[in-house]
Formats: structure tokens, C-alpha cells, sequence
RNA sequence: CCUCCCGUAGUUCAAUGGAUAGAACAGCGCUCUUCUAAGGCGUUAAUGAGGGUUCGAUUCCUUCCGGGAGGACCA
């Protein structure tokens, strides 16, 4: 509709003789001031040095005989808005609810071949709070960028030698661990091995000759803890995903991508990289100023994570041709992606055109930064397990049955964590407030799912007193409800485009409070002739709210 | 020292250069003989400071103040 708007509006221009200028048709933050909003007017005011308002009312002659509009107002101080139609907004509650779950896709990247990666957890090492930042918001993104039509793949890039992976086995080793083939046993591997490292030089040493034994294989012993840790660590996360709702088409490897990295950087010595004292590096700051100098092989020949990067891209390439390839990352490396970006642009132009990157905050807890290598870490798991711990409290009044009360304590916490991650701008930090995310009122996961299920439950009533919905006995005035809804597929495109799950987030949480105003106030399930109308809206209600907390990757437990 | 990001109610967050800067929590006061009160209704409260661009600035530019991240052989 914005389209036809605008072209409407185009038509006046030229019909009045007023030159074509840039001017935006958008939804108003305040839906009382129509469905669709434009600035038209302000603009053209101060080319032809007369009042908006004049120019506005000269507009809005020139719109007649639209159907689907029911009126078009002036207001200060030039904008002009345009109301949808009751029958309109009707023929969509019916497309709603035909369209069920299709309801609110759009085409704006039809055709595409995306490939997203995200999450990117390191085997040996803890799946922190961090890791469930990232597979939150990149989910949604991924389900986001599907729901505009494109063929979406989701990868995972994990560090599956370095550093780290001496580290953790050096410490099994130390610990003289004997269950290798329990997760939590690895976690306490790796952090001992990290102290160690830093506090002890033989350890240090140790730990570096391990290093090189890993990377060559030349160590069966130390082979078989690694293939054992790794297969250990990998079986995890596959169980986390799982719980947040990832399904992972491609799993990458810096073991592979070393390989290819080093050679490339390698072939473009002298135009590309240069060497310097030992090392390979790229001077970035040569192209742009505001990037840096950064070492794409070490002194000892080995690939850093910036040339495996630039092997990752290709790699990525063949598996999938993609139109484009999004990488989700924390934006503490914002700076030094920027670096590797620029060195792919010299070295795979056409797959450089293609990246994108996002950084996302940290999920940070009051006491600071959370760190793998201070040992502040805090494992994912604990945080759901902690979740769920002070829930099922609230959940034990409610007197489910044992198994039906943890399936809903799991949904809630996965919900409430997700939503306090979403619900703020991609970048930005969050601050996990325990208590408030624990509280389960208001701006909440919880709240969405609540609203849903009591959307649904009135339906389940509608069923069993034998009503049905309908449109014969449409009320006099239709609600802000009719308008909201609509509005979804344009909340939904919005949000794709801008990698913006936060605004469908907002969207939603403003649904779910017009359909709880409405639910206060009205019987939908009345005595009077107007429940099958009311059960259509509420119907509409549900599916957009399904939608939306699908897109979201937020799973709404049979009650709560 | 340099680069990037960020400063919005007491707190945690929103806001496509637009209209009266939205929520939620906390506080105060109401609200279940009706489909789930994890709900609804009311109420107090904010753009770090100064310049600039603009018809219009939380948003763009600039200076300062404050916070965070990054800056050669980890990622």
C-alpha cells in the first residue's frame, strides 16, 4: 500500500505542476495519526514558499475514489494522513486467517541464496552466554530473511585447533581426567589449562609443544583425547541448538579453512601482504584510515584467524553460491573484521561484494565483561538451569502435572532469555537483570507466550460452545487491533532489511497489549451477536502473534 | 596517543530527520460471580553539555565531558 500511495502522490505532483521531490509514505509511530503518514507536503513548502498546509490541501483533491482508503487529513504541520477502510481491513482479518502461518511473508528476497553464520562456539571450550547471544539473534535473522523468500543455510565456524584445544587437553592431562566423554569435565580442563599457561612458563611450553603435536597428528595418545573432547564438545552444542530451535546446514572447520588461507595469503606476497619482521601482514590503513595493520601469518608460518577468514569465505562459496554471505559475530571484533573484509575485497572482489557483517553486544551481567579466560564464565546452560529453577517455583502453584510443568518451565526460560536479548537494537549490550527477567511480567518473553495462549484457549472455548468465526455481524467500530495487524508483513520486511529483530520485537509487544486491552474489555465470547466477529479477530490475533514468536524462535508451551 | 561504538524517566530498554520522545520494572491507587489476573486501567518521571545544518534533530556535523571495545604474530 505505501507503493500505491506514493504513486498517488506522484500523480498530484505532476497534475499540479509541483516539481518531483524525495518525500517518504511510512506508518506514524502513533497509529491515530492514520495508517500511513507522509512529509510530502513539508518538504514542497519551502521550494514553493507557501504554507505545507496549503500544499497538503491541494494534494489531497487530487486523491479521490480509492476504495481501500477511508479518509485522508491534513494535519500540522503538513502531514498528510491516510486512513485504511473498514472493508479493507476486514478482507485482510479474512486473508489472515486463510493464509494462516504464510500470513505476513514477503518476496523482497525471493530468490536469494543466503548464508548466514553464526554462533560459532570453539569444541573444548565452554558454550557460554555469549555463544546463546549470538545463536538467538542470528537465528532470528536467518527466519527473518526466509520469511522475505530467499534460501537461507546456517553455518557454524568453530575453532577446532589452536591454541585453546592445546589448553583444554594439556589440563585433561594435568587433572588426570579420567571421564573424557563428560562436557562439564572439559570446561574444568580448559580453564586450568588457561591458568596455567599464562601463570606458568614450563606449562607455557608445554602447552605450546602440545600445540604443534595436534596440528601435525604425530601423537596418538594426545589424538584420541582430542578426537574424543572434540566429538564430546560437538555432541553438546547439537543439544543446545536443539533447546533454542537451530537446525545447522553447514559446520566449518578451522582445520579446513587453515589450509586454504595460508596459501592464498601466501600467493599475494608483494601485492597484497608483505612481510615483516618474520611475519605476513596486511597494511589496511593504506586503503582506509581507519583500519589497521594486522598479521595474516605468524613468525612460525601459521595461519591467524584472519587468513583462515579469507579461506572461510571460498570454502563457504563452494558449498553454497551464495548471493550473500552474513557473518554474525560479537562487535568486539568489529575493527579487525573491517581488516579482513578489505583484504577479501583484494582477494575475492566479487565474494567481498557479497559480506556483510553484524556485530551484536555482550550479554553481560552486572559484575562485568564475562570471560572464558578470567573463569567468570557463565555456561548457557546454568543460565536456563537457573531460569528454571526460580520458575518452576511459580509454576508449582499452578498445579501441572510434573512433565507437562517442565516442558513449560523450559519454553519460559528459553522465551524469556531470547526476548531479553531481542527486544534491544543489534549491537547494543545487554544487561541480564536476573530479577527482571525472572519476574515474568510486563515487556517479557513470558508476556507474548501468555497473551498467545490466552488468545488460543479462548478459542479452544469458542470450539466446545459451538461458535464459530465470521464476519456477517461486523461491530460499528473496528478496533486499533484491525489496524495493528496489518501492519505485520510491513514489520516483518522492515525488520529483515535492517537486521532489526528488535523491531519486530517492539511490534509484537504492542500487539499483545492492544489484544490484552481488548480481551479486558470485551466478551468475545458474549451473549450478544457479535462473538463470531470477535473470535475472527481474536482468531487474526493468534496467527499473527504464532508468527511472530516463530520468527523470534520463541516456542509457546499447550499452557502456562 | 589513534580508531570505532554508546550516553534517553530512579532502573533496563524503544523511537524509519517529523506530530504529544514510547514501553517495562520499581512506587502509588484501582480492577477477577465473565473466555487464563504471568492480565487490564489510572498516575509521577527522561534526550550528558555547548555550538552548527534543517521548515523540523534523540537521530546528521562539530567541540567538550563520561562509559565501552579495538589498535602486529590469540580469537
Amino acid at each position: 500500500m505505501m507503493s500505491e500511495i506514493k504513486k498517488f502522490i506522484s500523480q498530484a505532483l505532476t497534475i499540479l505542476n509541483f516539481t518531483s521531490v524525495d518525500f517518504t509514505v511510512s506508518p506514524p509511530a502513533d497509529l491515530n495519526h492514520g495508517d500511513y503518514s507522509t512529509n510530502v507536503a513539508l518538504i514542497l513548502a519551502k521550494i514553493n514558499h507557501r504554507p505545507a498546509k496549503e500544499i497538503a490541501e491541494k494534494i489531497v483533491k487530487q486523491i479521490f475514489n480509492v476504495n481501500w482508503l477511508s479518509r485522508v487529513e491534513v494535519a500540522d504541520p503538513g502531514f498528510i494522513n491516510f486512513y485504511l477502510s473498514t472493508d479493507f481491513l476486514l478482507e485482510n482479518l479474512r486473508a489472515i486467517l486463510k493464509q494462516e502461518s504464510a500470513y505476513g511473508r514477503g518476496r523482497a528476497r525471493q530468490g536469494q541464496k543466503i548464508i548466514i553464520e553464526y554462533t560459532d562456539p570453539n569444541p573444548f571450550k565452554e558454550f557460554h552466554i555469549g555463544h546463546l547471544m549470538s545463536n538467538t539473534i542470528g537465528e532470528t535473522i536467518a527466519r527473518l530473511i526466509e520469511f522475505q523468500g530467499a534460501t537461507i543455510k546456517r553455518a557454524c565456524y568453530q575453532g577446532d585447533v589452536g591454541l585453546h584445544v592445546a589448553k583444554a587437553i594439556w589440563g585433561s592431562q594435568k587433572l588426570k581426567i579420567k571421564s573424557v566423554g563428560e562436557i562439564k569435565n572439559w570446561g574444568q580442563a580448559y580453564t586450568f589449562g588457561a591458568e596455567k599457561y599464562e601463570a606458568d612458563t614450563i606449562a607455557k611450553q608445554e602447552i605450546n609443544g602440545l600445540n604443534r603435536k595436534i596440528y601435525d597428528r604425530s601423537d596418538s595418545a594426545v589424538n584420541q583425547l582430542y578426537d574424543q573432547g572434540r566429538r564430546v564438545s560437538l555432541d553438546y552444542f547439537e543439544m543446545i541448538y536443539q533447546r533454542l530451535g537451530t537446525k545447522f546446514d553447514y559446520y566449518f572447520f578451522e582445520s579446513e579453512t587453515s589450509g586454504l588461507g595460508k596459501k592464498l595469503v601466501e600467493e599475494n606476497i608483494g601485492q597484497i601482504f608483505e612481510r615483516n619482521d618474520g611475519a605476513v601482514i596486511f597494511r589496511a590503513e593504506k586503503y582506509d584510515p581507519q583500519l589497521h595493520t594486522r598479521v595474516f601469518l605468524t613468525k612460525e608460518n601459521l595461519p591467524t584467524y584472519e587468513a583462515k577468514e579469507l579461506g572461510l569465505a571460498k570454502i563457504k562459496f563452494d558449498r553454497f553460491a551464495y548471493d550473500q554471505s552474513i557473518v554474525l559475530t560479537g562487535n568486539e571484533v568489529n575493527d579487525y573484521f573491517a581488516v579482513v573484509l578489505k583484504a577479501l575485497t583484494l582477494v575475492f572482489p566479487e565474494l567481498a561484494a557479497k559480506t556483510v557483517h553484524l556485530g551484536h553486544g555482550m550479554l553481560r551481567l552486572p559484575s562485568g565483561k564475562m570471560s572464558s579466560r578470567t573463569g567468570t564464565v557463565i555456561a548457557a546452560e546454568n543460565l536456563l538451569a537457573e531460569i528454571k529453577t526460580t520458575m518452576s517455583e511459580k509454576i508449582a502453584a499452578r498445579n501441572f502435572k510434573p512433565e507437562e510443568g517442565d516442558k513449560i518451565t523450559e519454553a519460559v526460560a528459553v522465551a524469556a532469555i531470547k526476548y531479553s536479548i531481542l527486544k534491544q537494537a543489534l549491537g547494543r549490550d545487554v544487561i541480564f537483570d536476573f530479577a527482571k527477567s525472572l519476574s515474568f511480567e510486563g515487556d517479557a518473553g513470558p508476556y507474548l507466550q501468555y497473551t498467545l495462549i490466552r488468545a488460543r484457549a479462548v478459542l479452544n472455548q469458542a470450539v466446545v460452545e459451538n461458535i464459530s468465526a465470521d464476519f456477517k455481524q461486523i461491530p460499528d467500530e473496528i478496533t486499533e487491533l484491525e489496524h495493528q495487524l496489518f501492519h505485520f508483513p510491513e514489520v516483518a520486511a522492515r525488520a529483515a532489511r535492517l537486521y532489526a529483530p528488535n523491531l519486530l520485537v517492539t511490534y509484537l509487544t504492542e500487539l499483545a497489549a492492544t489484544f490484552n486491552h481488548y480481551y479486558a474489555t470485551k466478551q468475545i465470547i458474549g451473549p450478544d451477536t457479535g462473538a463470531p466477529y470477535r473470535l475472527a479477530l481474536t482468531q487474526a490475533a493468534a496467527t499473527v502473534l504464532a508468527n511472530g514468536l516463530e520468527l523470534l524462535a520463541i516456542p509457546v508451551p499447550e499452557r502456562m
